[in-house]
DNA sequence: CTCATACGATACTATAATGTATCATATGAG
DNA sequence: CTCATATGATACATTATAGTATCGTATGAG
């Protein structure tokens, strides 16, 4: 079947140079469980098959996020909480746009990304309004901290070493409130003792 | 001078592949600021400067962590502290070494960086067993997050986002104790908000 | 069954990257 | 100054990857 089979590619190819940028396409093809010719046949080109990940990124992004982002229902908190949760999923996809919007020049195809962290940003932003967390941290932290957390957790799912189902708490935990022991007070411990050493 | 070009075309390949991945060797030479020809004198295959590129990021992790890991006058949170200060400069090397383990296949080339790992999963052990942090999150979280946001972090100050010399205690600061606002709970108030959405 | 369609396999060409060889020039040590 | 050495530039050879063309075959719709 004509979609079923351009889905799998599209897939595989998005898993694929997430772990390895240099994989050629026939490590793609291969990947995907068809051989090179097939993809050709959907893709005339690297350069449209690029596109076409972009494309597919954008959309599905969008999709997934938009009715979180505008659900007015909703505090900035639930927000990020759903966010989370659409968004781990979706490690390879982000991961994808992030590298090859750092690497292509093409303004256009990086629209979709740059809007997707637009919406993020200004989700920060509002979390910050709200005092829900720290105003003394910059937005662009936030932003760049959160998108790295949700790209681990996703490889961590994908290397087996972490459960689907325990990533999303993970990452907001990890994020919110960090790993330390909250008693403790860690880190103005740590900056105490770090002087007298 | 003979070591000087070589340690700026290595720096200037940890770099550019850290940010393209896909880099061809004119394009490193160009960002080292030496001629394509000159990088072959130095580097006889592209192979062998990854070897190189490896060994570097090797002898250089090692001696600046080596000091710390097995410096037993300090507390495990010391020893946290104090790595992710000289740890942040590093982003590119860490990453270049992350990112082609997962795509070379050469065990030897891996074994500094493994090495490397398994001393700062072993120090993230000593964190939970001293009640640093929590014990409920799996030390492969620990240690994955944790290069995650160093990473993040050289990004940043790479990228002119963020001061290099706030990065280390956001790194810190983010890793510990979370972006949000400790007093509200913040975790606890969003699971309990979820449930009722 | 029959036929259209998608596919795998394979052989081929084109292009971009890697790798080699050579020459002229800059520069620093003696 | 003189010479050894490192370099830039360029032209060339080799190899890997991208891209094309064509074959026979499986499979599902009618």
């Amino acid at each position: 079947m004509k979609q079923n089979t351009e889905d799998r590619i599209i897939q595989a190819a998005l898993e694929a140079l997430a772990m390895n940028p240099r994989g050629s396409l026939d490590e793609i093809a291969e990947a995907a469980g068809v051989g090179r010719a097939t993809l050709y046949r959907h893709f005339e080109s690297r350069e449209t098959l690029m596109k076409k990940l972009f494309h597919d990124v954008s959309v599905k992004l969008d999709a997934a996020t938009i009715p979180i982002f505008e659900d007015n229902r909703l505090t900035a908190e639930s927000k990020l909480s759903k966010l989370v949760n659409v968004l781990v999923p979706f490690g390879a996809r982000i991961h994808f746009a992030a590298l090859i919007s750092s690497t292509e020049n093409n303004p256009e195809l990086q629209q979709g990304y740059k809007t997707y962290l637009a919406r993020l940003n200004n989700l920060c932003q509002q979390l910050k309004d709200q005092h829900f967390v720290t105003p003394e941290i910059s937005t662009t932290w936030l932003v760049a901290s959160l998108d790295a957390l949700i790209f681990t957790a996703w490889k961590n799912i994908y290397s087996g070493d972490i459960a689907p189902n325990d990533a999303p708490e993970l990452v907001l935990r990890t994020f919110l409130n960090g790993v330390g022991m909250n008693e403790k007070n860690n880190l103005k411990r740590l900056e105490a003792g770090l002087a007298g050493v």
